[in-house]
DNA sequence: ATTCAACGCTTTTTT
DNA sequence: AGCGTTGAAT
């Protein structure tokens, strides 16, 4: 036996070792999970003689793929390499890539992302005469992404929906399917679905797959959702080596479908499982440890656990209250300052927001401060509009059949070739059975096309023909992305506008250069097909850099499996987080499963703030703090700086603890809200509900932080 | 038929 | 604030 196990604690041993057979590991956060996985892997590998091809690791990101994979090489040397270590998508879609033919698709499909999906989605409300403004096109398309994980066709939501207004989303979501498969393209959801499909119809691709994967092990199993969930059975199957890997308390995606009764119910689903809890945190100190599990033992329907650390205490959370979102900037910069003078780095301090929005303020001020910073998340590079613009003439040289790629290209830059004219192609193209990519070749024979259209178009036939042919050629793929850049006209557009704007997006052009070349010397066989399949399979996650330097700021979703030193959660507040529009209670849980998550990548110092006020759509909006301040414990807070003075704070406590301020029945008056009416008391007196009677709403209140008096 | 400018509306989280 | 739609000008 290798010295693979002499770093670990007992249960991580235990799963590492843990022979043939389901094995489900209830990891909590900083538990050393991936440590576990990557492990196993080895110990399967050289302990056990598995073949490294015959292991197929699922992460949630492809940086955490990649991780994974070199960490196994360095465990166990280059014969790792022949590892799958993938996410599901990519997984799925180097199958499909591989079988497609087997349930009737092109191997050279393209894949949609949500930019596309939209347009699509516009222009299929518009073949069913639908008014986009009395239905959402983004809510129409959720409903679709909620049926496909689901796996259920436009039959099956058919059959299983009862409501008036489903008719119309079925109706568009076989138009929605129709027009996909026309233009030889799959969205994010069909990757799994299809190659569930595959898997359960062709007996030989499945036992073929089977045999090959003798093991599989999942990371983030709570984030499955019901496609994810089918596949992994199918591919276990009928060995049943599967390692199911999550923590149900990190559950974060339910509004994609995954479903924690995945993880809850693996004991049922794979009776004789053995299951191993890690809970020895590794990460945090003592203090975020307590105060995390405070707020999420408050869940209902979790399996009960607690973690623990030998680490000690540590330092006490710091909650700030802000005036508005100016003031918390500047407390966010005095934080990293105040780290920064410690000794800490700045890679080490990362910035979360419930929503990618609330980063701009935080922006503003760590540019006007000179503190360097990265933000992940928000507006990607791929999906800026001359990225878009430019990889449409990639994907119509790759795939003709392309519409929504098409239909961009032609309109970027601007021609004269407008939706009037492409409705003619897209007419013809129809009717001789040619992909609309090919019409432009064949102008002369579509009528009613004015003279400069023609000219145009002539010149777009032989820009793309020109590219198909590179493309086929063995031009270098950056040489390739260069030529588009020429050929397109959206370098010369660009120079004429002149502008900064414009020089920047010229710059983002020759990044993509940078970009295409470097796949070109790093992919095994490198095409323009698998060029923009990575681009489509790129996640944000993905470009987390360790860049030294840098401070990071992200969404509190991304910081999933991430751990900084210091970490400050803004906009802690009820409405923003939780979220205004998780008012379910089970929504409301999943949002304390986030502000879990969150805490819990602390490993020494964590800070929230809550502004009183913050702009927000568009309007200035009042704030009460987040019910989730009131449910960390007490004394692992710490007095704020800047905060009341000590006497002054040291009478408020008095008058805390002597008496409790107010009870049910109590008048009121808030700096804020006006006069009111206390209804209720919760959490230990921490936390008083009111009806105001300025507009009538009942609020809940900090009954220490909030703004308020009581009268009479 | 195309394009540009003004207006009015909506806003989570993302592989 | 940003987007998509609408209306007017070319």
């Amino acid at each position: 036996m290798s010295d693979l196990l002499g770093s670990l604690n007992p249960p991580q041993r235990e799963a590492v070792v843990h022979g043939d057979g389901p094995l489900l590991v209830l990891a909590g956060a900083g538990s050393g999970k991936t440590r576990v996985l990557t492990h196993r892997i080895a110990h399967l590998i050289t302990d056990r003689g598995v073949p490294p091809w015959a292991i197929l690791a699922i992460t949630f990101t492809n940086k955490a793929a990649g991780e994974m994979r070199s960490r196994i090489i360095d465990l166990v040397g280059p014969a790792a390499r022949d590892l799958w270590a993938s996410t599901f998508h990519s997984a799925c879609v180097r199958i499909l890539r591989r079988e497609a033919e087997a349930i009737g698709l092109d191997p050279r499909f393209v894949i949609y992302d949500a930019d596309d999906q939209l347009r699509l989605m516009r222009a299929c409300m518009k073949d069913e005469e639908i008014d986009p403004k009395r239905v959402s096109p983004r809510a129409v398309l959720a409903q679709i992404s909620d049926a496909k994980n689901r796996m259920l066709d436009p039959d099956g939501l058919a059959r299983v929906s009862d409501g008036f207004g489903d008719e119309l989303v079925v109706r568009l979501y076989r138009r929605y399917t129709e027009r996909l498969r026309a233009a030889n393209a799959v969205d994010f959801d069909d990757l799994l679905v299809l190659t569930v499909e595959l898997l359960e119809h062709d007996a030989s691709v499945r036992e073929r797959y089977q045999q090959r994967f003798r093991h599989v092990l999942v990371d983030e199993y709570q984030d499955t959702n019901q496609a994810q969930y089918r596949l992994v059975q199918l591919l276990a199957a009928p060995q049943n080596n599967v390692m199911a890997v999550g923590d149900d308390d990190q559950g974060i995606y339910s509004w994609r479908g995954a479903d924690v009764r995945n993880i809850l119910e693996f004991e049922r689903d794979y009776p004789n499982a053995a299951v191993v809890a890690l809970e020895q945190n590794y990460r945090s100190t003592g203090t975020i440890l307590r105060a995390a599990n405070a707020v999420v033992a408050l869940n209902r329907g979790r399996r009960e656990k607690t973690l623990w650390t030998d680490r000690g205490d540590g330092e006490r959370i710091v909650v700030e209250a802000c005036r508005d979102e100016h003031e918390e900037a500047r407390r966010v910069v005095s934080e990293i300052d105040r780290a920064l003078g410690e000794g800490t780095s700045l890679d080490e301090i990362a910035v979360f927001y419930r929503t990618n929005a609330q980063s701009r303020s935080i922006e503003d001020q760590l540019v006007r401060s000179r503190i360097a910073y990265q933000v992940i998340g928000g507006p990607r590079f791929y999906e800026r509009a001359e990225i878009r613009d430019l990889t449409a003439y990639l994907r119509v040289a790759a795939n003709p059949a392309d519409l929504m790629a098409f239909t961009r290209m032609t309109g970027a830059p601007k021609r004269g070739l407008g939706p009037g004219c492409i409705a003619k192609l897209a007419a013809f193209a129809l009717e001789h059975g040619m992909p609309i990519g090919d019409t432009p070749a064949h102008a002369e024979m579509v009528g009613g096309l004015t003279a400069a259209q023609r000219g145009a178009l002539a010149d777009t036939a032989s820009v793309i023909a020109d590219l198909a042919q590179a493309a086929q050629g063995a031009l270098p793929l950056g040489r390739l992305v260069e030529m588009a850049i020429e050929r397109s006209g959206l370098k010369a557009s660009l120079m004429v506008e002149g502008t900064l704007e414009a020089q920047g997006r010229l710059d983002n052009l020759d990044e993509l250069v940078n970009v295409a070349a470097e796949y070109d010397a790093s992919a095994d066989e490198p095409s323009l097909e698998g060029f923009l399949e990575e681009i489509a399979l790129q996640s944000d996650a993905d470009v987390v850099e360790d860049a030294a330097g840098q401070a990071t700021l992200m969404t509190v979703h991304n910081a999933k499996g991430l751990e900084f030193d210091v970490v400050i959660m803004t906009g802690m507040e009820d409405g923003v987080f939780p979220h205004v529009r998780s008012d379910t209670p089970e929504a409301l849980e999943e949002e304390r499963r986030l502000c879990y998550v969150g805490m819990t990548r602390a490993r020494r110092r964590l800070m929230l703030t809550h502004c009183e006020t913050r702009m927000l759509h568009g309007g200035r909006e009042y704030r009460l703090p987040s019910r989730f301040l009131g449910e960390i414990p007490r004394d692992a807070i710490a007095r704020p700086a800047g905060a009341p003075s000590r006497s002054a704070r040291a009478r408020s406590q008095e008058g805390r603890s002597s008496a409790p301020a107010l009870a049910a029945g109590d008048s009121v008056v808030h700096a804020t809200f006006g006069e009111g009416v206390v209804t209720g008391v919760e959490g230990r007196g921490q936390l008083v509900r009111v009806r105001f009677s300025n507009d009538g709403t009942e609020r809940r209140l900090m009954a220490g932080a909030a703004p308020m008096r009581k009268v009479g």
